[in-house]
DNA sequence: TTTATTACTATCAATTCGATAGTAATACTT
DNA sequence: AAGTATTACTATCGAATTGATAGTAATAAA
């Protein structure tokens, strides 16, 4: 992992990290849907590019956001999970996804989503503890 | 302005308008040191090449996040301004910054920025407030 | 034991980035 | 009024990245 944080602004440097077109993707994918393979990102609506992901979970691993196991019981599939920094991004995806759903509208046809409706910091608790309450039952060697 | 949204999630279409390096750097220009003018975009520590600011100002313009004006004594420099849709950028903003501060700081060495210790809705409700107080004093035509 | 699935890597054309130079319009200086 | 400086760009072009597709090795399922 090489070095090349532009500045050291906060904003910045977090966007040197996430600041693309697919890693909040991804990590949306994990936290609100709770995909955990590469075969299931990929079958994403937005439709990653396999060397896309490749280099995309390299890169948040390298910055330790997710880890990669195995399950006992399957030593083919890998298993990203998200670690605690990457959980506490729930704010900004929600936020991210607030913003869209208000100011976009006359761009693109923006899906209805549900559970966005509710109040903000509650959204946001639901969503971290349900993510860590699913990492519960997943058996990781 | 071409449509080339990836999907309807509002997410993803957030980040098909803003996820990308530079975007992000340019609105926290404008949002928190009140820049307006191509020259001061240029003189950013993180140094953006002219041809992409240039790109970049006309993507945030046409979907309207900024506006680009002149005042009445000076018809050469352009006085690129935050929209309503822009100034509610901020708590993304914000919270981009402080988890960078957290959380980054065994890859780069983060600025310390003074503002960031209080309260986040506090902070974001005086941003918002400065920028639009700073709004009231540049006589456009 | 064959077939399918998964998680990739390889390839390569197309797009985008980014450093630098150049230009036209306006403003400033003398 | 003339020359210089500044501003806001655009143009250029090599480098880097993206993205579509194909291929492969390991494991799992039938």
């Amino acid at each position: 992992m090489k070095n090349n944080f532009r500045s050291g602004c906060p904003i910045a440097s977090t966007l040197d990290i996430i600041g693309d077109k697919w890693s909040l993707l991804v990590l949306r994918d994990m936290l609100l849907h709770h995909k955990m393979t590469f075969k299931e990102f990929s079958s994403s609506e937005e439709q990653i590019a396999p060397s896309i992901l490749s280099a995309r979970l390299k890169l948040l691993t390298s910055y330790r956001l997710i880890t990669r196991q195995k399950q006992e019981n399957n030593k083919k599939e890998n298993i990203y999970l998200l670690t605690e920094k990457a959980i506490d991004l729930s704010s900004i995806l929600i936020d991210i996804s607030m913003w869209g759903d208000k100011y976009l509208r006359e761009f693109n046809q923006i899906d209805n989503i549900d559970g966005l409706k509710s109040d903000r910091s509650l959204i946001i608790k639901t969503i971290k503890e349900r993510y860590k309450s699913m990492l519960q039952n997943v058996a990781i060697c």
